[in-house]
RNA sequence: CGGGAGGUAGUUCAGCCCGGUAGAAUACCUGGUUUGGGACCAGGGGGUCGCAGGUUCGAAUCCUGUCCUCCCGACCA
């Protein structure tokens, strides 16, 4: 089978979702919205996971688990994350079906288990964990809880996209209870960095770290922070948010402990949370029309190693040589892979390798033996060079880094590039229009004006970079005066 | 949720208008020749035509309903 990718140029979301199914990252399912993570897609978010995981635990945090389920009398309780979220809920009204009676080997739900209170499927969890945190919480001593849980959540969202948006998807969401104000913030913003670190350094992804305006706030949060990331539509993605909740579930689930002068005060709290959309934001970043283009850090298989041979004499003398490169690659804790299926022909598996964005090929034949070398391919820039058998391990794990910084140059090279000051309302969609990306403007600083920006525009306040510059200037749509410029961008 | 397109072999699609024994390419299996950018020859297996009803002697094809997917829009922290 070719496995034909639709051009960038020709259909852009064709493109994309040609990736992921052809690239092997995920399938559609028969259950509306919901994707199926195939093994590769899941073994790179398996990837991100443990290295996500292991940063939360660096930076003191806990793992646990909380139920799927949320009472809808809990779910009502904050009521601004309440509303927030109800239209995209999904309910459990019965526990029980029964054989229909009218049609054999069919099921229907019995009226007679329907529940005393519905559940809400969790959307996010700070309803449970908070009800739950209520009991953990006496003292100023019990504080701060650090806890961070796997789970997936589910948001019935109107219209889906592979990784982007499902309406059940894998994420991991921190829940953080603190004594002081201070420290919640300081907690908030320590999250952001550790968001920011990782997309950087081992997704390859350049981001602004900034703070959403009111409109754009988690529902239920104080100030919600966040990272924004560019991708190569020109359009903007945003990557993680960290969340400031003040006191407001501590509130709304009477949370209360006592200081050290046996003061009572209501706890302070966080969350914040990444997702398998990270994976989709990967993907449309980095990838070109040959096929994903995956970092080498976080890469399910980092080299792809290809016999080339005439035989089974020299087809053995191959799986020597390469059997002693595995050796030495292992020993430098880099994931390697050998085909050697007889069922595929060299040319055939150069395609595949580069559709699903390993980072490095390895092609060996007899040619190559005789000359004590190896063909190594680089998949970020397709360059191919001839490197000595001797001290090759060693040249791979400096092909990586070099493919790793080259991945984030290059987007970054873009992302800065498409970073764009707009002065007037004409030139302001010019730059959305034309040449996309973000554009820094002066915004009065009213949720009205955004409001009548994004309905005619279709741009949103992306972020309010943190340290943002000061300046005097005055709003691109109303003309009244604005103390700094703010991000706007088309997003996803 | 509104508009448009679609669902037939593992995959991409033809067949449908005008009802009458389900096709092609590719993938797969066997054998052989091959192997430095998506190999070739010969033989072979594989589909309740998304699902459920209806019309009909007969339905992939006509009708009704329903589910799923894609694109555009609305919605979306």
């Amino acid at each position: 089978m070719s496995k034909e990718i639709t051009s960038r140029q020709q259909d852009y979301s064709q493109w994309y979702n040609d990736l992921i199914l052809k690239g092997g990252l995920a399938d559609y399912s028969a259950v509306r919205g919901c994707m199926v993570i195939k093994p590769y897609g899941f073994a790179l978010w398996e990837n991100m996971r443990d290295v996500l995981d292991k940063m939360f635990k660096d930076t003191g945090h806990v793992n646990a688990y909380f139920p799927l389920f949320v009472p809808k009398s809990l779910f009502e309780a904050e009521e601004t994350n309440a509303e927030g979220f109800a239209k995209e809920c999904a309910i459990v009204t019965h526990y029980r079906l029964k054989a229909d009676p009218n049609i054999k080997g069919k099921l229907i739900v019995d009226p007679e288990a329907k529940l005393e209170e519905e559940l809400v499927v969790r959307p996010t969890s700070e309803a449970i964990i908070w009800n739950t945190y209520k009991g953990w919480i006496q003292s100023y001593r019990d504080l701060p809880i650090l806890v961070n849980q796997w789970a997936n959540v589910v948001r019935w969202e109107m219209r889906t996209r592979l990784f982007l948006r499902t309406a059940e998807f894998l994420w991991q969401e921190g829940h953080t209870a603190h004594a002081t104000k201070e420290e919640a913030i300081i907690e908030t913003e320590k999250m952001l960095d550790v968001y920011a670190d990782f997309v950087e350094n081992w997704m390859a992804l350049p981001v602004i770290k900034g703070i959403k305006t009111p409109n754009e706030r988690f529902a239920g949060a104080d100030e919600t922070y966040c990272i924004e990331a560019l991708m190569q539509d020109g359009k903007a993605l945003q990557a993680g948010t960290s969340h400031f909740l003040g006191q407001n579930f501590a509130k709304a689930f009477d949370v209360k402990f006592s200081d050290m002068h046996n003061k009572l005060d209501y706890v302070w709290a966080t969350s914040w949370g990444v997702s398998t959309r990270l994976i989709g934001g990967l993907v449309m970043a980095h990838s070109d029309d040959d096929g994903l283009i995956l970092p080498p850090k976080i890469a399910p298989t980092q080299v792809v190693i290809v016999p080339i041979y005439k035989g089974e004499t020299e087809k053995n003398l191959i799986d020597e040589k390469v059997n002693s490169i595995i050796q030495q690659l292992k020993q430098l804790n880099i994931r390697v892979k050998y085909d050697d299926s007889d069922n595929a022909r060299p040319g055939w598996k150069f395609a595949e390798y580069e559709m699903k964005g390993v980072p490095i090929r390895i092609a060996i034949g007899a040619r190559d033996l005789a000359n004590n070398v190896a063909e190594i391919a680089r998949r970020d820039t397709k360059e191919k060079t001839s490197v000595s058998l001797d001290g090759l391990s060693n040249h791979i794990q400096n092909l990586l880094q070099t493919i790793q910084q080259n991945m984030f140059d290059k987007a970054k090279a873009y992302r800065d590039e498409h970073i764009t000051n707009a002065n007037t309302w004409d030139e302001f969609l010019q730059i959305l229009d034309n040449k996309t990306g973000f554009v820094n403007a002066h915004w009065d600083g009213t949720p009205e004006t955004e409001e009548k920006i994004k309905e005619l525009a279709k741009a949103t306040i992306r972020c309010i970079p943190l340290n943002n510059k000061q300046e005097e200037g005055i709003c691109i749509l109303t003309g009244k005066p604005s103390k700094q410029r703010v991000l706007f961008a088309r997003a996803y």
